[in-house]
DNA sequence: AGGAGTTTGTGAACGCGAGAACAAAATCAC
DNA sequence: GTGATTTTGTTCTCGCGTTCACAAACTCCT
């Protein structure tokens, strides 16, 4: 029960280190693409954008795939990156509000790639029904609970007003949906079980602008 | 010259406080739309999700904008924040790149309600030149430096595949842009006179497979 | 006016993450 | 086989950010 094998996942693994893992994957399909089977941290901390001290302590979390001397061979240690994260799994996923937003993400050609599939399109507004985008039908609201069953869905996008994100929210937690990735510029009161991950298309922005009059208030000073 | 006024804006803000202060304009507007005049750092620190003692060391850091006892004036406060992050100017902003993600991002009310204004959208594809997306029309990515004259823009957006995103950062800076937002899944290298910030939208979403894989794991064990 | 009750602003303690530096381990040259 | 070289994995230190806890300052009630 306490034995712990080097392949163990329950090893605790921070969470600066895990957002990064995302990134060393993303690299390393690049590497492999243009034909690269071995690389050092440095080639591969540059390619992520990362320290590669850095890089060699993220990886350590993980296991000991280098070899010294030598580097990483790149496939072997994608695989590892994406068992690690559950990327060799498929994860079903649904997306509710179908706007502007809504179909950015349903045709995003990234989420396919990493192993998510969208199995449906939600959107409270009638007008919406039936139409067709990225393959998928657009379905309403109120037909989650039985999509999560049916397709064992744990995570949920919300794409909608932030009116209506926490509702959404409620209904997605009551289905059974225990991640929610909100792009609803709200904050998401739910349970501690539930994990919420935020992204505020705006924000990022802002702080460039912040940056910006800094760099212009300085000079004039 | 070393002379500091607390209305300075030349001391020096921690990065993540800035990083938050957009998500604190974000709640004092909702309060202000539903009426409210005062509030709490309690109530400011719930409504953003933040830990209150966190939310009041943030705002000291701008200035001491409260009054003891009673706590912030809502509107004061939002104008002084907005202030400080360059929200109350008007930012001309040019998006390259109008795919899906760019179609949501010229759509986008976020942004203009935050101060910028999409002064240009741009794409290389012939076909998409004309289209009217947002009141804007796409024009040719080679008309960058003359629109960036133009209407003194230091902010880009790329919206643009993986593959073109390094070429239309190489541009952009060129160009006379300062700071970038992008989308694209690649590292930029840009000298270090420029600001990049990188938005993925499938990092987030791996980070929380991740967590459900490790919650599925961990009840096998 | 004065005391009780609130709430801000901040000093201090603590914990996590970043990066430097080095030991361990592999390859390579001869 | 042995020494030189390369590169990983890890230890150590430092700094930043978070949180606690409390003094200062304001309002309200009598």
């Amino acid at each position: 029960m306490t034995a712990r094998t080097s392949h163990d996942t329950a090893r605790e693994i921070p969470e600066a280190t895990v957002a990064r893992l995302p990134v060393y994957l993303r690299a390393l399909t690049t590497l492999s693409e243009v034909g690269t089977t071995i690389c050092s941290s440095e080639d591969l901390a540059a390619a992520a954008g990362v320290n590669s001290a850095k890089l060699r302590k993220d990886l350590s979390y993980l296991g000991s795939y280098g070899t010294r001397g030598v580097g990483y061979d790149v496939d072997y240690l994608r695989y590892q990156i994406a068992r690690e994260m559950g990327a060799t799994r498929d994860w079903p996923v649904v997306i509710v509000g179908i706007g502007n937003l809504g179909h950015a993400l349903a045709n995003y050609s990234g989420f396919r790639s990493r192993g998510f599939r969208v199995v449906a399109l939600l959107d409270a507004d009638g007008q919406r029904h039936g139409e067709v985008v990225a393959g998928v039908v657009v379905r309403p609201f109120r037909d989650l609970r039985g999509i999560v069953r049916e397709h064992g869905v744990a995570i949920g996008v919300i794409a909608t007003p932030a009116a209506s994100a926490q509702d959404v929210a409620d209904q997605m937690v009551g289905a059974g949906i225990t991640s929610i990735l909100n792009f609803a510029p709200t904050v998401l009161n739910v349970g501690a079980d539930v994990a919420v991950s935020k992204v505020d298309l705006s924000k990022e922005l802002q702080v460039l602008a912040y940056h910006e009059q800094r760099k212009a208030t300085q000079e004039t000073a």
